[in-house]
DNA sequence: CTATTTAATTCGAGCCTCAAAAAAAATAAT
DNA sequence: ATTATTTTTTTTGAGGCTCGAATTAAATAG
């Protein structure tokens, strides 16, 4: 049922509310937030007054107070930059990135590096990972003090609580409490999530309209994952983050999956099932346990030109994505579809395939409606949802806290 | 964004939480709703005031007060079954069912017609519809005004707003506009779905432990239809209520199915499906139309006897059904299924295979521990979950109203 | 017949929102 | 230059709501 409700919970909602309007907006007055979250004009000054006390909201830094016109003029309040340093994490395979971010969700300071996950020992890639954010503080001559919560994106499976990676392609280990690491060494709340979470953060961010109630982002790497957003939530396991799109069955008894069942879809769209295709091998090959996106890219390249083992390894992916996708929507009813990572390179060579799949499944709902859309580089993706599940968060943190308004009175 | 906003949309909220704790525990005095709830007993003096007041709740009939030993006697409150008189209709292929029910949630009368509904036109099947309902009322002695609201389980598709069937096995026509025929009649609110929503609504009732926050049915009839429950809300797609299992893909390019498509779970599960290859069929063979129960037994008792093709048959249809399940546990991780429905006659024969195929495509999710299970005949459930499907709104209505406690004064 | 125990109500404090009135700060008009 | 107008923001007072504490009610135990 519904949380407790007392009297301060509305006032703890409310001020979600206005957090959310000015991120929403940007800069407006009260009067614009008061139309924008509906509240009252009166209301809106109370909790603006609060928020302007405890440095959440800053007033207007100079002349940038237009007046429209006639009448008292709008003071423009905005969030304040100082009020929350964000650090959002993308990592994958030989990738890593630390992003700064300010309340405002302004980039302070960024940071890529390229480095051998693969060879990395648990303990590696844990010293790797507190350096880089370390280095990156330093960079941007922030005292660590100032960093107040930290978002990490991660391919591979992660638990549904956010605090450890059960498992990654980056590294042999398993089980890594990574969550735990990071807490300790920044004393900040830290939030894991498998980066196909993270992306669809950003797809909704990016395009609001498009992207709002239902929709999915289905991640073409090494595995195949879905971020799955559904009536405004993102869908996950109970033990794992992220949904294992690349799991459901596609044909009973198909071509051995990295997982070591049969015909997974991605075991047909996968990049190493790609490969092994249109390498001539047989669909019970084992599947290789890395693959570079050059390959991906000659694979693509050889099609362009007319290779019909490699046309057909990719047409044969987008028909187990199309399939897949297919009873996905007789489930839930067809959503917008973005493919993401490096298999997306080929996208135009699949989309026929996936659509053709989609009509010859899908009954009576407009197959060729479905909104299919491909990002190929979902790096900045990961790093962008980062900041975005990070500085909600945080909203919620300061909603939440006691505003002691005439504690000085 | 969340609706609480206003200092009375608290009160509404408690109201509900008070009328749900009452639900739950049938009888109780005001201290144990108030642990129940977790609010203070102050808050619960003042709902319970208003609700007795409103006639919503009533004081005990009598000597019910059981002084429990020392101390002042609780006094035991309980729904006013005389609050609301409500109406859960089940209606499938040849059988219609009207079930009068008081606020209590007790049966007050119950009426079932077998009928011919599938050479029923339209207008054929509004009469017979209109004037069960009113004969149910003449039969129970109630006044047609005391009538509050309707809630109508069917078998087929309707669309998601519950206000029409968009179409049936039991008619021919199409897009009729049901929730409109009985509010002009009854002048009462009336809500449409699914039966499978209705199913899975009922088993939350029955079993709240077990069926919980996750859970799904699968109903095994003409067609094969899944009631789906994540998070504690029923999922629906956004142009008809119900999710529709039995059109996920199963073999892609396989049998035929009755949507005209080919390789559904249904061409594989669907009682025509089993009738078609029990009896030597090709799987090219047109659905036929209409399966009565008896063949479906009578195929259910061949295979007990040994019949090869009946077995395979049957067989066949467990490793559709597991290898949806499968799929769909990939993307939300393992709940427990109840199979419902003519299908579920066999569940012993199929479910060796459902685990098989669960086991075959699941990943490291223990697929044995799936929790599944069966009831054979599903009416009494969609009437049963009519009637909670009915309450529940009804109880939204009464949490919303205002409250004029202090009116006369 | 009094003490004890438990249930339910009442009361006052402290929240919150809102509508209306008041104040503030600009431009337009005289 | 001064007044009127317009628009934004703040202040004020009324009306809700929940809660803890005190009070009242209604039984049993001694």
């Amino acid at each position: 049922m519904n949380p407790i409700v007392r009297s301060d919970d509305v006032r703890t909602q409310n001020r979600k509310r206005v957090l959310a309007a000015m991120r929403k907006q940007g800069v407006s007055s009260r009067t614009e937030i008061a139309h924008e979250t509906g509240l009252s004009a009166a209301t809106i000054s109370a909790i603006t007054a609060d928020f302007l006390e405890e440095n959440i909201l800053v007033p207007p830094t100079d002349t940038s107070l237009i007046s429209s016109g006639r009448g008292r003029p709008t003071i423009s309040l905005s969030i304040n930059p100082e009020a929350a340093l964000i650090c959002s994490i993308s990592m994958s395979v030989n990738y890593l990135s630390v992003l700064l971010v300010n309340y405002l969700g302004d980039t302070v300071c960024e940071q890529t590096i390229e480095l051998e996950t693969r060879c990395h020992s648990e303990s590696q890639l844990r010293s790797v990972l507190l350096s880089a954010i370390t280095d990156t503080m330093v960079a941007a001559k922030m005292d660590a003090a100032k960093l107040q919560r930290i978002a990490l994106g991660v391919q591979g499976l992660v638990d549904v609580a956010g605090t450890k990676i059960i498992w990654s392609p980056m590294c042999e280990d398993r089980n890594m409490p990574v969550k735990k690491w990071l807490e300790h060494q920044f004393g900040v709340t830290t939030h894991i999530a498998n980066d196909c979470d993270m992306i669809v953060q950003a797809l909704s961010k990016r395009d609001p309209e498009k992207y709002s109630d239902n929709f999915a982002a289905v991640l073409l790497a090494h595995g195949v994952g879905m971020g799955l957003f559904l009536r405004q939530t993102v869908v996950n396991g109970t033990s794992s983050s992220a949904t294992e799109f690349g799991h459901m069955s596609f044909k009973p008894d198909g071509a051995l999956c990295r997982c070591g069942k049969h015909g997974c879809i991605e075991a047909y769209a996968g990049d190493y099932a790609i490969v092994r295709h249109a390498n001539g091998l047989t669909e019970c090959t084992q599947p290789s346990a890395m693959v570079d996106k050059i390959d991906l890219q000659a694979i693509t390249e050889r099609a362009r030109n007319g290779d019909e083992l490699a046309l057909s390894a990719l047409q044969q992916a987008g028909t187990a994505i199309g399939t897949g996708l297919s009873s996905l929507f007789a489930l839930v009813d067809p959503f917008p579809i973005v493919l993401v990572g490096s298999g997306a390179v080929s996208f135009d060579l699949m989309e026929p395939h996936i659509r053709k799949a989609l009509k010859g499944t899908m009954i009576a709902k407009n197959p060729e409606r479905v909104d299919l859309d491909y990002i190929a580089d979902e790096r900045p993706l990961v790093s962008e949802g980062g900041t975005i599940t990070a500085l909600q968060m945080h909203d919620d943190v300061i909603a939440n806290q006691k505003h002691f308004n005439q504690a000085s009175a």
